[in-house]
DNA sequence: ATGCCTAATGCAATTAGA
């Protein structure tokens, strides 16, 4: 099973490139991010003729999250992080899919920092940890998927030093992911490409992506029975030299048949440590 | 410190992104 993440910047904009890349990718659950779109104006007819079962939490303007799947119902669990009814922000949807509790999340980005929009990443961060622990103390197959707006280590970034101050690799934002990890969930694509140069974001500006000036900040963690399934991890790179792309590229796994022979459990990669 | 670019809103210029 295919599992994808991709912040869209803007859904009805982007759509021509969406529908491309399922098409091609063909994905069998995708979360999608920064929707920028009303709840009334989802592509649903657009992305149901690809094949694709889709709920979603729009949100006029900004933020806006979905969950697609080809293979089988969406079990929608909640929308919103629980801890603040008054965020009305469309950044959080949770689904189960094919025996997989999903995760599908829009991490505030933070800046200005320090700054009122700083505090509201660190609260959010803080909710997000809380329901995550609990998502993982079930045992169950789990999986947070999305845009953390967090560069984890130095090998994240192209250039460490000249992002120390901002709100996307603060030492409080890097700190606030590692104790998300440290709950138990294994970042993907790290786990299994440990020392590569990986970027899932380039900027519009300054010809980044021609330069290959990005940034790692979309992930997929996995919770340990998942990650034992975990059998490959990759960016779409390509899709963010298409022609009106987003500034993010697709972020997908491949994850093994659940259904074990009794007896006979299937090779394991690695899928313990930290990253720092 | 700011522009560089892009999307949404809504029809100009502002807000937000990262």
């Amino acid at each position: 099973m295919k599992i994808a993440t991709y912040n869209v910047n803007g859904i009805n904009g982007r759509l021509p490139v969406l529908l491309r890349w399922l098409a091609d990718a063909q994905p069998d659950v995708v979360c999608l991010q920064e929707l920028k779109a009303p709840q009334e104006k989802f592509p649903e007819k657009a992305i149901r003729n690809l094949g694709y079962d889709a709920i979603w939490q729009g949100q006029k303007s900004w933020n806006g999250v979905a969950i697609l799947s080809r293979v089988g119902q969406i079990h929608e669990t909640r929308r919103g992080l629980p801890g603040d009814p008054d965020d009305s922000h469309s950044r959080y949807i949770e689904a189960a899919v094919n025996g997989i509790l999903i995760g599908g999340l829009y991490l505030p980005n933070g800046n200005p920092k320090p700054g009122p929009k700083f505090d509201y990443k660190l609260r959010w961060f803080d909710r997000l940890i809380a329901h995550a622990g609990e998502l993982l103390a079930t045992g169950q197959p789990v999986m947070l998927a999305g845009d953390f707006n967090v560069m984890p280590t130095d090998l994240d970034v192209y250039k460490p030093e000249r992002w120390l101050d901002d709100a996307l690799f603060a030492p409080e934002a890097r700190a606030a992911y590692f104790r998300l990890l440290d709950q138990g969930w294994i970042d993907a694509l790290r786990t299994l490409h440990p020392d590569e140069v990986i970027y899932t974001f380039w900027d519009y500006f300054r010809n980044a992506f021609g330069r290959n000036a990005g940034l790692r900040i979309d992930h997929l963690l996995l919770s340990p029975p998942l990650a034992e399934r975990l059998v490959d991890a990759q960016v779409d790179v390509a899709v963010r030299g298409w022609e009106k792309s987003s500034d993010h590229a697709p972020v997908w796994i491949e994850l093994a048949d659940g259904k074990k022979a009794p007896g006979r459990p299937k090779s394991r990669r690695r899928v313990t440590g930290t990253l720092d």
